[in-house]
DNA sequence: GATGAATGAGGGTTCATTCAT
DNA sequence: AATGAATGAACCCTCATTCAT
């Protein structure tokens, strides 16, 4: 993410502009609502520029996906890779669960979310593409933490996969979806924070090691 | 869903088949991939007769899910009113998760709650009718359960209304997501039953009440 | 061929104004330099209007091969059926070559193909279909007179196939080539006349059969 | 053909290299799929470099046709000077034969014709210049073969430019029609040569000299 | 009330061409 | 001389909507 004062290609530099406005666009009236023209008019250009810089709608739209997601999963997943004594498994996993409930409730995530559902019937390769840079990979790092603390006897589960999935349901809870309808406003940081010790208390129930 | 030997109004009965029409196309492709023509083909009738009976494209699917939120949870939460003994707990859990998700998992239910998911942000008093009809009933419904079997000392949870949270979280899972976005098919009878078998298992390792 | 005074239907009549104001254009532009738009234009009406009847340019066009060499098919092959002694292979053959190369050499024959020829790169399917109706439909009619010429006993072709395939040959002669190329203006009746005379002439030397 | 070691002038040398490759794309797509864009990729250049060269499309292209037709007939008609015994004559006429065929199944020359008859319509002055260069001398040249022929008494026919006309007639058949269309692969060798066999075969019984 | 032909604006996309660098 | 970003008109096609019958 070169964004400060280092100065872009300006072939970069466009396709960033773009991107942005494009974003705009899409966020505000959905996919299939959103016109290549509506966004070379917000852009000031024309549309053949777009075009030159993304072979097709959809690629404009998957790029999207692509930036926001993409890092979103990798910084959730930040600091999972080492981890000793059980203290630090509850540290690591209230860490992920905040990150992951801030991200999740963020108005960019929504409203990308929003319209991948929308569209799932029509170009499930657009929701195959976000469901693997994102979700997926954020549970599989998720996963690996685990078995590698399994490993470290610092948890005890028979299958870690399922475990990492229990952990992401129990974070996300069912508010994420009045949310995800639009019928009340994200959580504060600090109702994040209670949900997820919550969250890592209850999996600690399930999977913690007893200490003799 | 009066339907019975009372005899519609011709007017009515010609508006009903074509809400039933229109339902069908709606659910296969979806909201904006649905054009009147489509209706119109599948009716066997004109476009203009469409016209005749609802104004637009939007009102249509409005009258559409005023109709279909007015049905629902119940069966969902269908014997949850008595219960005795432990046993009886997790029986209860077991058949009401595999209700909720054989719900969840249906063709209908996914594909309306993608439109209405796709429409939250420009009509958010649709999603809270179906919100309010739906998924809050069910939950204030499991609620309710939990406090009554808390009372009988069936289970020790301190707060039933997050427990009844965690209870469908768990449920739920991360599968529905990629049902969701249509990247697999709904499980299968047993795939749901052996989900929900851990769901349930994994609540009375957090709630069950340990006999001596 | 409803075409004289009786009245079409409106929509039948409307479909022919299409027709043959798409003709008139694709044969001074040709396929791909003709737009929807032109058509429409020329016709006085709107784009819309023209998908309502035909489904997409390239059925459009189709309509044109279609009404143009399936007819002419028949009309060339017409009087092949019967046929009693030699002299009578010779009227037949004769006939038929002059009714084929009258076709070949007419604008409208020349113009549809040098199309179909242009296009076939990109749309084999067009020219497969032309090919079928056209040309194929007169080598295998011919084919079947041989054949059952030589049952009869009045030529003596080991394979009527190549032997049609031999006559049409012949028939077309290399002046084709520069009608094609707009090289040379078509011939009269009279030239058509003397070319055909002798390709029956060279077939019967090839295939006829010695009186003792 | 200038190519051999002489340099040419950088600019010479450029224009040589962007005639080439677009006569690469041309020969790939017709004319009028080619799209300038497409040239210039191959050529690695921009398309700025095309227009500097080159100052339209149909320009390009038309230097493309009277570079090629600056060549062609000659191959074909290699050997048919000299030539003793009625076997020489049937030899002679089967490596006419088989050189012709080869030249109208190739791609090159298919694709070429093609745009010639699309184009026909429109700029007849290359359609004819093609057709001297080619047909016309190709035609003619067989002319004076059959004439010398006829001369040392090796065939009896009374009008030489109709014989050479009928043998080419003969030879190029109706499937080259179906090749023109882009329906068939071009025939194989051996194909060829058996449907020249057949050619000549016939051509002698019409044309062939009896010997006592 | 039902029809279905007609509309025309707008969809995504392509492409020959221009021009500042 | 070479570039390649920008253009904008034109492409085929779709569709919600209207209206004369």
């Amino acid at each position: 993410m070169v964004k400060s004062g280092i100065p872009l290609a300006p072939r970069e530099e466009r396709r960033e502009t773009i991107m942005n406005v494009a974003r705009e666009v899409f966020f505000e009236h959905g996919y299939s609502a959103t016109s290549m023209s509506a966004i070379a008019a917000r852009l000031g250009g024309s549309k053949g520029t777009l075009y030159n810089y993304f072979k097709s709608k959809e690629e404009l739209f998957a790029a999207q996906v692509r930036e926001l997601c993409g890092e979103a999963a990798d910084r959730i997943l930040a600091s999972t890779s080492v981890g000793a004594g059980e203290g630090s498994v509850i540290e690591t996993l209230t860490g992920l669960g905040e990150r992951y409930l801030s991200h999740l409730y963020s108005e960019q995530t929504v409203k990308l979310f929003r319209i991948l559902v929308a569209e799932a019937q029509r170009s499930p390769e657009l929701a195959r593409m976000f469901y693997e840079v994102g979700p997926a990979r954020g549970r599989k790092g998720l996963e690996a933490y685990l078995e590698s603390a399994k490993v470290q006897g610092l948890i005890d589960a028979p299958d870690c996969a399922f475990a990492a999935d229990q952990f992401l349901s129990l974070c996300k809870g069912s508010a994420h979806l009045q949310f995800l309808l639009n019928l009340i406003a994200a959580p504060t940081r600090e109702e994040i924070r209670q949900h997820v010790e919550r969250a890592v208390g209850a999996f600690m129930t399930l999977y913690g090691v007893m200490r003799p």
